[in-house]
RNA sequence: GGAUCGGUAGUUCAGUUGGUUAGAAUGCCGCCCUGUCACGGCGGAGGUCGCGGGUUCGAGUCCCGUCCGGUCCGCCA
C-alpha cells in the first residue's frame, strides 16, 4: 500500500494516528543539521513532513529536492506553530521512515500559483504545469461543468450517443481536416465540424433526445478562445418548437450556474433580436451587464431600413455632416456615452483617439464631446457646432451630465464594429466586466441568409439545416435565388428572411448557438439551391439526408454549446487554453509533442500519396 | 494572407544617444542555521544577447532577412 491518506486531508482529529503520504516534494527547509520540514504536496492539498536529527542527517547522502516522489511513514501530530494558510495548517507528520519513490530533474519553472514560467514553456512541460493548483483547479472546473449538464439532460430524458469521427468532407462552412484512406487509396475522411447531419438522422430515428460532449475540428486560424480542437455539448430535439429549446437550455445554464458556481440564477433571461442587437450595441453577442448603448446619429442605414435615427434627421441635415476631417460625408455615425468620464484630460482622450487609429480598428478618427458637470459642453468639434447642437447629439445618446460622448463615423459595418469595440473597451477600462457578474442574454431572429460577394452567392448564416420563420417560407420556396451583384442582394427577398435560430450569450460571449430544423426535402433542396448546389452536387454531399427526410422525419431542432468556452467564464478568464488539459498554441502546434509532424516514408507508400511543397 | 508586440543567465525581466568586464530577482550548487511554512545568513557557478547578413573603429542596442512565441484583423456555416 503506498498510501493510507492524501495530503489534503489529516486534521487535528487524526492526532495520534500512525499513517502513510504519498506525494511530492514542494519545498524543503532545512534548518541546522537537526531538522526539516517537507511540504508534500498530492491532488489533494499540502501536508508538512517533520523530519527529525537521525534522518535529517541521512539527507547529506540521499538529498531532496523539488519534485521528487516522496512516500513518508508518521504520526500525526498538532503543530507548535500553526499555518492558517492552508487546510492542513493545523498538523504535520514526524516522519519515522521515508522512500524516495523516483527522484526529479530540476523543474524548468517552479510549481507554484504563482509560477515563473512563460506560456510557452508551461506548454512544453505541461505535464508539471498541470501539477499547478491554479491550472488544477481549472481542469476540476471543467470536470464539474461536464457532470453538471449531464446530470441535467439525463434527467430531461435526453441520450448520450456517439456519432463517428471519420466522415465525409462538405465544403460549406469551415475547412475540413482531412484523414487519408489506406483501404481507399486517394479518398480521403474529414474529421467533423459538428455532429450536425448525425443528430438530426438520430431524431428521424425517434431519439427524441440526443446529446454528446463531443470534441470538433475546424482547420481555421486560432485564437486565445479558438482552438482546432475543442468540445462541444452538442443537443438535439424531436417535436419541438424554439420556445421549447429555448425553455430547455436556460434551465441547463442555470443548472451549470448552480451546482458548479452556488449561483441561483433567478432572473428571466433576456432575449434580443439580431436587429436590436446590431443596432444598439453594434454585435450579435452583446454584453449588458452594462449599457452604453450606441446611437446612431446619422440615417439612412444600408442593414436596417426600417429603423430611424434618433436625431430624426436625413443624411444632409445631420449635424456631423459636413465637418471637416474623419467626419466628412461619412456613411454612418454612431456615439456611445460612456459614464462619468467627461474629466478626461487631452492626454487620455488622444490615446482613445490612438486606440481607434490601431490597425485591428482602423478608423480615421474620433470625436468627442463632454458633457461637463455644470451642463455645458466641450467638444472636438466645437468650431463646427454651437451648444445647443452638442446638446441635440448629448440628448440623442441619452448622455447625462459627467459623461463622455465618443463618436466614430466612417463605412457602416466597419463604423459598427469599431464603436463595439470601444464600447467593450471602456467598459474594460471602467470596471464594468466584473468576472464574477453573469448576465445571459437569448440571441433570436438571426438573418437565414448572408450575400458572399466573393462567390456572388447566398451562404446560410447559421448552416445549411437552418429553418426559416415558418411564415417566410413561402417566400423562400416561390423565389429565385439568383441575385446579379452586391447591390442588389439588400433588395431580394431572401435578404429579409429571418431564421429559426437563436444564440446563447454569456458576458458577451456567444456560448452556444442553435436552431430549429429544415425537415421536409423540398425545403432543404431549395436551401441547397439558394446556396449554388445543383441537384447533382445536392444528392453527391447530402443524398443521405434528403433520403432521410422522405422517411418520417419529425420537427426538431437543437443547440450546440462551446464547452470549452463556457469552462473559461465561468473560471474567470479570457483564454480557453488553461481550461484545456493538452492545448495547442497559435500555430496549431502541440509543443509538448511537436505535432503536427511529417510521416515515415513507409506512411506515404502506404497511402499511395506524394508530397507536393511549394 | 495581413498587422502588431516580444525573443538577453535554468526562469522572469532590466539594459540610457551605439562605447570598459552585459546586470537584478528567483532558481541551482556549497557552507552555516533546532519551529520553518515565499525560512534566514554567507559564498559560488551560470550568457554564441533566437538565427543569418549588413552599417560602423565599435552592435544586445541601428538596418535587412529569417525562425519562434503572444495578441488581433481576415477566416471561423
Amino acid at each position: 500500500m503506498y498510501r493510507t491518506h492524501t495530503c489534503g486531508e489529516l486534521r487535528l482529529t487524526n492526532k495520534g494516528t500512525e499513517v502513510v503520504l504519498a506525494g511530492w516534494i514542494q519545498t524543503v527547509r532545512k534548518l541546522g543539521t537537526a531538522i526539516t520540514f517537507i511540504d508534500l504536496r498530492d491532488r489533494y492539498g499540502i501536508t508538512q513532513l517533520l523530519i527529525g536529527e537521525t534522518l535529517t542527517k541521512q539527507l547529506d547522502e540521499n538529498p531532496l529536492g523539488r519534485e521528487f516522489v516522496l512516500q513518508a511513514t508518521g504520526i500525526v501530530n498538532e503543530r507548535s506553530n500553526k499555518n492558517a494558510n492552508i487546510p492542513t495548517g493545523d498538523i504535520e507528520i514526524t516522519v519515522t521512515s521515508f522512500k524516495i519513490l523516483n527522484k526529479s530533474a530540476v523543474p524548468p519553472f517552479t510549481i507554484q500559483d504563482d509560477t515563473d514560467g512563460g506560456d510557452d514553456l508551461r506548454m512544453k512541460y505541461r505535464y508539471l504545469d498541470l501539477r499547478r493548483n491554479a491550472v488544477k483547479k481549472n481542469i476540476e472546473l471543467r470536470y464539474a461543468v461536464n457532470r453538471a449538464a449531464r446530470n441535467y439532460l439525463h434527467q430531461h430524458n435526453f441520450m448520450d450517443i456517439e456519432t463517428p469521427f471519420l466522415i465525409k468532407s462538405t465544403p460549406e462552412g469551415a475547412r475540413d481536416f482531412v484523414v487519408p484512406s489506406r483501404m481507399n487509396p486517394g479518398q480521403f475522411y474529414a474529421l467533423p465540424q459538428s455532429p450536425q447531419t448525425f443528430k438530426q438522422l438520430l431524431m428521424v430515428s425517434g431519439y427524441d433526445r440526443y446529446y454528446q460532449i463531443v470534441k470538433c475540428f475546424r482547420d481555421e486560424d486560432l485564437r486565445a478562445d479558438r482552438q482546432p480542437e475543442f468540445t462541444q455539448i452538442d443537443c438535439e430535439m424531436a417535436f419541438v418548437e424554439q420556445e421549447d429549446i429555448l425553455t430547455m437550455f436556460e434551465g441547463m445554464i442555470k443548472s451549470i450556474f448552480k451546482e458548479v458556481k452556488g449561483i441561483d440564477y433567478t432572473e428571466i433571461v433576456q432575449r434580443m433580436t439580431w436587429e436590436d442587437a446590431m443596432w444598439n450595441y453594434g454585435n450579435d453577442k452583446p454584453d449588458i451587464r452594462f449599457d452604453m448603448s450606441i446611437a446612431n446619429l446619422l440615417f439612412p442605414q444600408h442593414t436596417f431600413p426600417d429603423k430611424k435615427s434618433p436625431l430624426e434627421l436625413s443624411g444632409s441635415e445631420s449635424p456631423l455632416r459636413g465637418v471637416g476631417g474623419p467626419l466628412d460625408g461619412p456613411e454612418t455615425v454612431l456615439a456611445i456615452a460612456v459614464p462619468g468620464c467627461s474629466e478626461y484630460s487631452r492626454k487620455q482622450t488622444d490615446e482613445l483617439t490612438d486606440w481607434v487609429k490601431r490597425p485591428q480598428i482602423g478608423m480615421k478618427g474620433l470625436v468627442f464631446v463632454k458633457c461637463n458637470t455644470d451642463g455645458t459642453y466641450k467638444s472636438s468639434v466645437d468650431k463646427f457646432y454651437s451648444e445647443e447642437k452638442l446638446k441635440a447629439i448629448a440628448d440623442s445618446v441619452n448622455a447625462k451630465a459627467g459623461d463622455l460622448i465618443l463618436i466614430l463615423a466612417g463605412a457602416e459595418e466597419k463604423t459598427r464594429k469599431a464603436i463595439s469595440d470601444l464600447r467593450m473597451e471602456m467598459a474594460s477600462r471602467l470596471g464594468l466586466r466584473k468576472e464574477t457578474e453573469f448576465k445571459l442574454l437569448w440571441v433570436l431572429d438571426f438573418p437565414l441568409f448572408e450575400y458572399d460577394e466573393d462567390g456572388n452567392r447566398w451562404v446560410a448564416r447559421h448552416h445549411p439545416f437552418t429553418s426559416p420563420k415558418p411564415a417566410q417560407i413561402e417566400t423562400m420556396i416561390n423565389n429565385n435565388p439568383v441575385i446579379d451583384n452586391a447591390a442588389e442582394y439588400l433588395k431580394h427577398p431572401y435578404a429579409n428572411i429571418k431564421a429559426n435560430a437563436y444564440d446563447m450569450v454569456l458576458n458577451g460571449n456567444e456560448i452556444g448557438g442553435g436552431s430549429i430544423r429544415i425537415f421536409q426535402r423540398e425545403l432543404q433542396e431549395k436551401m441547397f439551391a439558394a446556396l449554388g448546389m445543383n441537384e447533382e452536387e445536392q444528392l453527391h454531399k447530402f443524398g443521405f439526408l434528403l433520403g432521410a427526410f422522405e422517411y418520417g422525419a419529425p420537427p426538431h431542432g437543437g443547440i450546440a454549446f462551446g464547452f470549452d468556452r463556457l469552462c473559461a467564464i465561468l473560471g474567470g478568464s479570457e483564454s480557453i487554453r488553461d481550461f484545456i488539459a493538452f492545448p495547442k498554441n497559435n500555430s496549431g502546434r502541440d509543443v509538448m509533442l511537436d505535432a503536427p509532424a511529417t510521416i515515415d516514408e513507409k506512411q506515404f507508400e502506404e497511402l499511395q500519396i506524394k508530397l507536393n511543397l511549394k
